[in-house]
DNA sequence: CCTCCTTGTGGAATCGATTACATGAGATTG
DNA sequence: CAATCTCATGTAATCGATTCCACAAGGAGG
């Protein structure tokens, strides 16, 4: 692989002159910056991104750590976040923490190893170390979806979505289709996700006039076999739940493969709903009602945060809201009498 | 960010010595080496490796060039192909191409300016320059799920999944159910995986006695809207198919949904089945009859045939096989009379 | 006691770029 | 015409590691 003195010897220049036509520096001769553009081309150079990061200290390389790949939340939002950041000519390095703290800190510590220039984490739980120090050593940092609070993290920004509104239509959906044991399969209450969907489903339902007693709240970990399991205690109950709503698209997964092995059928015996709406929603049997993020907006919002600090620049916290989006999971539709 | 002449002046040795610790050379008095592992601890110091690349000219790091980071056989294979990676030290750049030539040269490029160790490919055309340039210029590559040929590619080994046996098992599990007219949604014919489904479901339908005349082969693009417009052409045939396979899952949802559009139903009117199986046609209406690939073994054989290139060992091409999950979509199983 | 080897350490070159500073040729100006 | 300025280019320092080579101290062997 040719480097910068192979292009400087073939055109008869230095490499400071090859160097400056590569970053069109604009006191190179017209016909010298030809020759070397011709050596540049016979040789097929390309400038060692390695040797320019260490010399400018800068690897115009974003790191990304989400929780969970085979989320399909996550793998949009990872798709959008990649569009926006080489729109602006980063690039995204990806580090799936598979809701795991040790390898959430694992895949931090190889990304500041590498000098990425900047850091956006959907944290896994409270305060994983690598990312504390990360933080606190100036490492420019934006949180996306989730976030987590804690000395020298105030200054991190949170591009996050609202779901309190979608969460209150959604109440207001199961109630106005007859609803009214309502149960909730919460999120790990480490995470803020976790914590403020059942905060904003309790506050809902009190408006509703309805309490959300403590037994119908489930302690899920965001994958579809705590969904599962905390559905199995649900129903195993004297006196089940006539609806649920999933914190998350897998959890909720989990409860339709649970309600449907004891027979039951959606929405009939149980309705269900999930936070995160996903193109297989549309697909299941029924169809499941859910609450849609806009990911292709918090993609493009966490990654403009991120490059304006990055860039020097301040940047400030952003709060998107979600909607609902229903289908037949909660019942039928108000228009239509079967 | 401390580096590494601040942790030497600290425990008052050269870095020369700082270097041995940390690559942990046997020449330390051990009394040195506490004392430099000490000065790292109290500085937090950890190593650069952006200039550790440049000095040992490798990266420990894997690119993996994918065609669509939202299919969820591409999604399982990146995360089977980072936890293999991560067992053996390396780290994984994800590119997704979005089916798209141009992206695929993007990512190739920009991985190749980083110098990955190593290049894990599953290309999404006939033929990208800047992976053909790669290949000669002699970077350990593999390619994964597809491949490509051409000159200089020939050395380059092909991690794959045969679906041979498992198609002839999906016709021969149509044709029991009493399907005839059977129509496959092909992939682009410049893919092999694209090519090679429609080979395998022509010659299993003709060891059923069947053919596949033309008008029932669909170009598709492995991507849900084209599975929709080819299902549409399908079912506008005069003489329609009673069965339709899909090369990918994605189309298959494509096709599911101009079906229901219709207010056709599966499998009673069109039975369905696709390539490629994921967690999510267990939920749909019906459940989806797949040809499942092995994610996990493709991506562990996939990273081990690299790293021993990277590592200047020889490295084969492997072929696994893929097998045949029946569910509701080709109409009821055997057992079970209505 | 002198030589030779082993062990532990430091000095300095190196990887491939960027960039401050030096230099020489030619143009401008008093 | 000498002084000065501008422009194009080269020389060399630098980023943070690794690693070859040199060297000093101490032990072994003749």
């Amino acid at each position: 692989m040719p480097a910068i003195k192979d292009v400087a010897r073939r055109a008869g220049v230095s490499v400071a002159t090859v160097s400056r036509v590569l970053n069109d520096h604009p006191s190179v001769r017209a016909d010298t910056r030809e020759r070397v553009l011709a050596a540049v081309a016979d040789l097929g150079y390309r400038p060692n991104a390695v040797a320019r990061s260490l010399r400018t200290d800068q690897t115009r390389t974003l790191g990304l750590v989400i929780s969970d790949v085979l989320n399909p939340f996550f793998t949009e939002l990872a798709r959008s976040v990649e569009d926006a950041a080489r729109e602006l000519d980063y690039s995204v390095v990806i580090g799936n923490a598979d809701e795991r703290p040790d390898l959430q800190d694992h895949h931090v510590r190889t990304l500041m190893d590498r000098r990425i220039d900047g850091l956006l984490v959907s944290p896994t739980d409270g305060g994983s170390p690598m990312m504390l120090a990360a933080a606190r050593a100036g490492t420019p940092m934006v949180f996306v979806d989730r976030w987590i609070e804690g000395e020298g993290l105030d200054r991190v920004p949170v591009i996050r979505t609202d779901g309190r509104t979608a969460v209150r239509d959604l109440v207001a959906h199961l109630c106005a289709l007859g609803h009214r044991r309502l149960a909730i399969i919460a999120g790990p209450a480490a995470t803020t996700t976790g914590r403020e969907r059942v905060d904003a489903f309790r506050s809902a339902l009190r408006e509703s006039g309805l309490a959300l007693s403590e037994d119908l709240i489930g302690q899920g970990d965001f994958q579809a076999d705590s969904g599962r399991r905390v559905t199995a205690r649900f129903l195993d109950l004297p006196h089940p739940p006539d609806a649920i709503f999933a914190a998350d698209n897998l959890m909720a997964l989990g409860a339709m493969d649970e309600i449907r092995a004891r027979g039951l059928r959606v929405p009939d015996d149980v309705a269900l709903a999930a936070f995160d709406d996903i193109p297989w929603f549309v697909h299941t049997d029924p169809p499941i009602s859910a609450i849609a993020q806009p990911t292709g907006a918090l993609g493009r919002a966490a990654v403009r945060a991120l490059i304006d600090l990055v860039e020097g620049r301040p940047a400030e916290s952003v709060t998107l809201s979600a909607r609902l989006v229903t289908r037949r999971s909660c019942g039928e539709p108000e228009g239509s009498t079967p």
